[in-house]
RNA sequence: GAUUCCGUAGCUCAGCUGGUAGAGCAAUACACUUUUAAUGUAUGGGUCCUGGGUUCGAAUCCCAGCGGGAUCACCA
């Protein structure tokens, strides 16, 4: 063993991305070669069949006993209590936690301690994983345990876990807390912090019950194209990419819209899809480059009809999610049991501002935004100035779920003209605490007035809106063939979750949220250094100088070195007779 | 994109007006047969984000850069 206990193998100085190792992860690549010498595999192939799961055992246990007389579970370590020959550890598998009791004289009957004394003691580390066979007690402090009389290890982890203590009122001593690091590597955020867990968790739930919900209406999942050579549906600046065989220029999507309702022309009477659309624009707590959107058509449907389908399936979403219609956001308490008030978009700016919009015309209105201090240009229509000024006065103050409902016609391009109030469209839009989460219409289907939009918004365009959309011919001709009267709706699906996990950042209900690419530094391998001239025996003297790259040594000061590789010589312990400074100038070059 | 705060051991964080780099957990060694975030004793562990500058001397002050958080702008 003592060799073990010495940091001195280059080999393991540098992990895969040639960073430099530390103390702590050194170490376990030479436990990881200790087992290997005792004829332990730390990463065995075979499959471990496993019969139990923590979360079953600590509930059903103490009804149950017979049932937990032979367990054989596989998780990881996340903790030790050690007390010579006997040893509690804290095991974790995908359901939970529990805690295993291991005695020295049940593992080894023999007289051959080693697999306690060594293979368990010394060579087990927090975040190894492992497989046990044992039975089911209770200790004397009544907590339920897994009395081990076998085990094995699967996984010999060669980094260590940031340990988060947790005492019995539940308040996390150590946390790991750091949202970069939580983020970049969203694997450890979920090993050591399980309400990380409950999180996605409850993001599947919103899925499936929303999916399954379309499906007993016999409404269709489909998939449309991600890569498109027109993109629309959607005012937002796409990402551009390239298709090589083809050698032409595609964007990613974003939105679902205008394939879906291709495939209403093409008979199907309900369709629907989950899915990624990406939008190149700025990024903040609530927004993420990509996201994920729910879009629904129905033919023969209106859009006030999908008011109610909306009331309807969020409510069944709220129920799956929390067992509950209300969700507790912050300080606030969201209730999605519908019905949701209607309010039109004037209505709602006339509520919070006092001011009529219908009443005035557009000068009137737009010398009442400069007043309030807005920015506002004499480009602007009468409806956009609406949509202006509901959302810097108004869109915050909508806190449980509200349809805004009736905008201006300028700013919905694809969306049907009202039937009854001139200049607006029969759109709505879900509030909930002052976000958008839902965004539907009755379906523009009329081709001529769908072009003339269209060429609206590339007057759009040239006048330099980069979110305008572009004319789509081959959707203007899949409604020249027909589409039914049809009613469309997107939810944002990583919005939803955010409000119904109590979460004021979609970083937090995204796995891997966009960062920035790491930055890694290549540190110098022993060969680097033995390229450059330096002795294998003088590395760890540079080494500890901070010289750890080739580039640091090449414009370094060779007097320095040289002076200091006395003191390190010394520091070091290094027998080696010390080189001239000669020598230490040629490795300098 | 703008403003602002932050970056110190594997993790969470101290480190005041510049003077030899600290704690808890984790790790290592020894002791210990029922512990509940936390047994005892001892030990090791640092590119103080990077690069410049000021200074006799910089984790600390100044400048620039990199990364992250928050607020604002744009957007869903």
């Amino acid at each position: 063993m003592p060799t073990l206990l010495r940091a001195e193998n280059f080999d393991f100085k540098y992990d895969c991305s040639k960073m430099l190792l530390s103390e702590q992860e050194i170490l376990r690549r030479q436990k990881r070669e200790e087992l290997i010498r005792m004829n332990i595999e730390p990463y065995p192939t075979e499959e471990f069949v496993v019969n139990a799961y923590a979360a079953d055992i600590l509930k059903n246990y103490d009804n149950n006993k017979i049932d937990y007389k032979h367990v054989t579970m596989a998780g990881r370590l996340m903790g030790f209590r050690i007390m010579g020959s006997a040893a509690f550890a804290e095991f974790q598998d995908s359901t939970g936690r529990v805690q295993l009791y291991f005695r020295r004289d049940d593992l080894c009957p023999g007289e051959d301690k080693t697999l306690y004394n060594t293979v368990f003691k010394k060579l087990l580390d927090i975040g190894d994983i492992i497989g046990v066979t044992g039975y089911v007690f209770t200790t004397q402090t009544g907590e339920i345990s897994v009395h081990v009389q076998e085990f094995k290890i699967l996984n010999k982890s060669l980094r260590p876990l940031p340990v988060v203590k947790r005492d019995e009122d539940g308040n996390i001593h150590d946390g790991f807390t750091d949202p970069e690091l939580r983020y970049r590597q969203r694997y450890v955020d979920l090993i050591v912090n399980p309400e990380v867990r409950d999180i996605f968790i409850k993001r599947a739930r919103i899925i499936t019950t929303m999916r399954s919900y379309f499906d007993s209406n016999s409404w269709l999942e489909v998939e449309t194209p991600v890569l498109q050579s027109i993109h629309g549906g959607a005012a937002a600046r796409p990402f551009t990419t390239h298709h090589n065989a083809l050698d032409v220029g595609l964007y990613l999507r974003i939105a679902t819209e205008l394939h879906l309702k291709r495939l209403i022309v093409g008979g199907f009477e309900g369709v629907y899809e989950f899915g990624k659309l990406f939008r190149n624009e700025g990024m903040d707590r609530t927004h993420n480059p990509e996201f994920t959107t729910v879009e629904l058509y129905v033919a023969y449907k209106d859009y006030i009809w999908m008011m109610k389908m909306t009331e309807d399936v969020l409510e069944k979403v709220a129920l799956a999610v929390n067992g509950t219609t209300k969700a507790q956001f912050g300080d606030l308490e969201l209730d999605f049991a519908g019905p949701y008030p209607r309010l039109s978009i004037t209505d709602a700016i006339h509520q919070f501002t006092g001011l009529n919009v219908e009443a005035l015309d557009e000068n009137a209105i737009r010398e009442q935004c400069r007043t309030w201090g807005m920015d506002v240009s004499d480009s602007m229509g009468k409806g956009k100035l609406i949509d202006e000024i509901f959302g810097k006065k108004v869109e915050e103050h909508i806190i449980q779920p509200t349809f805004i409902i009736d905008h201006p016609v300028e700013m919905s391009p694809l969306t049907k003209k009202h039937r009854s109030k001139n200049g607006m469209v029969e759109r709505f839009e879900l509030f909930v605490n002052g976000k958008e989460i839902a965004n539907a219409y009755s379906e523009l289907n009329d081709p001529l007035e769908q072009r003339e939009r269209f060429e609206d918004q590339l007057k759009l365009k040239e006048r330099g809106d980069e979110e305008a959309m572009e004319m789509d011919d081959d959707f203007l001709r899949a409604l020249d063939y027909g589409m039914p009267p049809t009613s469309g709706i997107g939810i944002g699906i990583d919005r939803l979750t955010m409000l119904l996990t109590n979460n004021p950042s979609i970083q937090e209900v995204i796995f891997f949220p966009q960062m920035r690419p790491e930055k890694k530094v290549e540190v110098a391998k022993e060969s680097d250094y033995l390229d450059a001239g330096v002795p294998s025996v003088w590395i760890p003297a540079l080494q500890k100088m901070s010289i750890h790259t080739i580039e640091q040594l090449k414009t370094a000061n060779p007097n320095k070195i040289f002076n200091d590789l006395g003191g390190l010589r010394k520091k070091l312990k290094i027998e080696e007779k010390m080189p001239v400074l000669d020598d230490v100038k040629a490795w300098v070059g």
